[in-house]
DNA sequence: GATTATGTAGACAGGTCTGTCTATTGTCAA
DNA sequence: TTGACAATAGACAGACCTGTCTACATAATC
């Protein structure tokens, strides 16, 4: 049957991903040569230049995959942690600070990858943005859900809270900032709400 | 007289460090090697290498200059812009606004070198930290000179603030996160003097 | 059994990087 | 003049990097 084949295809192929994975957000993109990621997958070299055309697009799979995988997990635990949608939008924050306390945090990997690849028409910096926009894209939907004045304008503010809170976080090395930055926005909303606005 | 010599080691230590800074802030400190920096500043590598013990070292260096240079700017140009202490809080993001919009603008030199060099260790790594300690200890004086309630939480939101306009600014190569932040940290402002808190 | 596809192992080219070394020049001061 | 010092020019070592190449092994398919 041809799930034997295809199979054994995508087992190499994601073993070098995971590794990749972890050699990338672990050390930064520049700081992980190839030679690291074959040795740790036991992988050929070949094999790797076969299922991906160069590091550059190494890199640029993994943003694809990785930009998946967190848009599920933090759907996912908004949706866990808030079940009405007015509270949905605050959960954001407290999604984030479980993802700021994984031992191995360090930062977003797309930002991180962003600054480190400098070129904006690097294939993987245009993930990172289309990354931004999905993610402006959601917490916009969950702002209209909970029926949230100047949806837009409060999403723009949000995102800057989350990108803030993340960027502290990672210096930091530590998870406050999740927390602070969802007491600015519960009172950028609560105030939306009042009448004087 | 030992004013010729003294200006004339700082001339060759000067201009290392200018072309250095271009470079770095550039470009990125991984993506800039020795070479270069020798070549554009027009030295002797072992020049280089007599006033700066290693290329970390010499990051750091720039860091360290960059720093002062930073808060010198920051603090004229916030106090140039609000005269009165109850302005000069918003008054950052304007200040952060002019900054953005500077033509070869690419996020903060701080945090992107400490995302390059990963390592929280790395000497470079402290001065960014300390960079980011010295602009919190700077907001919380402007806070606390306007008499704002909360000092140490409401400065705590607005630096969050401050380096999520910085890195989506960065991002997105336009200024509009900085308005957007000033908006929302006007909200926080006028909030907490409200005599409902 | 022959063919085709996939993966392995590792040598290799050609380039980059940091940091060291030597030989030489220029300049100031005693 | 002589000696001390700073800077220059550039070769060099040793390590690393990406990407290509060849030779071989394995396994499924025709």
């Amino acid at each position: 049957m041809a799930k034997t084949k295809s199979s054994s295809r995508s087992c190499v192929r994601d073993r070098i991903l995971t590794t990749a994975s972890e050699l990338f957000y672990k050390e930064g993109v520049q700081n992980v040569g190839i030679d690291r990621i074959i040795a740790e997958s036991g992988v050929a070299k070949m094999s790797l230049y076969n299922h991906f055309k160069s590091k550059d697009a190494l890199i640029a799979a993994w943003l694809q995959q990785q930009d998946e995988s967190w848009r599920t997990w933090f759907q996912e635990t908004v949706e866990r942690l808030a079940t009405q949608p007015e509270d949905r939008v605050l959960a954001i924050f407290d999604a984030l600070k479980e993802c700021f306390e994984q031992p191995d945090f360090r930062g977003c990997a797309f930002l991180n990858s962003a600054v480190e690849l400098v070129d904006p028409e690097h294939p993987g910096y245009q993930v990172s943005l289309e990354h931004q926009q999905a993610t402006f894209d959601y917490i916009l939907s969950l702002v209209k859900a909970a029926n949230l004045p100047h949806a837009e304008e409060l999403t723009e503010q949000l995102v800057i809270l989350a990108v803030g809170a993340t960027v502290v976080a990672m210096m930091k090395r530590n998870s406050k900032a999740a927390m602070q930055a969802k007491q600015a926005a519960e009172r950028l909303i609560t105030q939306r709400q009042s009448p004087l606005n």
